[in-house]
DNA sequence: ATATGTGCAAATAATTTGCACATTA
DNA sequence: TAATGTGCAAATTATTTGCACATAT
């Protein structure tokens, strides 16, 4: 319904997602966009992200940790997070793609539209600095 | 460290998990206890459901709504979440285990420990209410 | 002109925590 | 009797919302 009508605030969160990596929450976001815009809230940052990833132009990660995080890229793939520094990083399979896909496909309770895999461990850094504590 | 020592509570709420199949939420927990423990308190249902997620007795799902939901059944398995009627459901395929298993064997940037995958769409019976309607 | 978006501040929802007392080993 | 667990209430954290004003179509 609702017809939407162009922000610069909303191209700028969208523009800024795009050139990161490392999934930010909505608080990162809204502390690098006060560079550009000062007087921008952190009330306008939530609706846009909210409303972004409801038309897809952005991904919402509930999963890793007490704050959602903010993906930018909305190819299908994966995520790895390390629970010791909380990095989140890209997980590209294709194969795994493949699977869940033909998973949500066979599932006969109901019809699926999204699906999502995550993993969680200790990346290579931290394990690094664990083997130097030793 | 902590030794742990047993309580009433902790067993209950242990208990209850493991008697349902929907993935209750901490306040769905505490008022079902309530009828058995009429003291108990939230905080109580929180420490133990947080403790009980620690050392692996039950499973902690954060991906299905702003509230986390529980689950007493820790084999690997996967969910499935009707997002009309937020019903989340147990998945179970050998096939899907053992290819997330070997994604996260093959996975070079780090250890994985953890694993877990997620589906979202619509239930069976949400589909045929909608059918109705049309 | 009218719908949509914004900033600000207050409200809400979920979860965590401090502390005095109770229970377990 | 010493460590662990509990209940209660207050605190914290993340997110949402109402409202008056601003901006886009």
């Amino acid at each position: 319904m609702a017809a939407l009508k162009y922000s610069r605030q909303r191209e700028s969160i969208k523009e800024f997602l795009r050139s990161r990596t490392d999934h930010p929450t909505a608080d990162t976001v809204y502390e690098n966009l006060r560079q550009i815009y000062p007087s921008i809230s952190l009330g306008t940052v939530y609706r846009n992200l909210s409303l972004l990833s409801d038309i897809g132009e952005i991904r919402k990660l509930t999963n890793f940790g007490s704050a959602d995080r903010y993906d930018g890229r909305v190819a299908p793939h994966s995520h790895f997070m390390c629970t010791r520094c909380n990095r989140v990083i890209d997980m590209q399979s294709d194969r795994l793609n493949g699977i869940l896909e033909q998973a949500a496909a066979e599932f006969i309770h109901g019809k699926v539209f999204d699906v999502d895999a995550s993993f969680y461990g200790i990346c290579k850094e931290c394990l690094k600095k664990e083997e130097k504590q030793a």
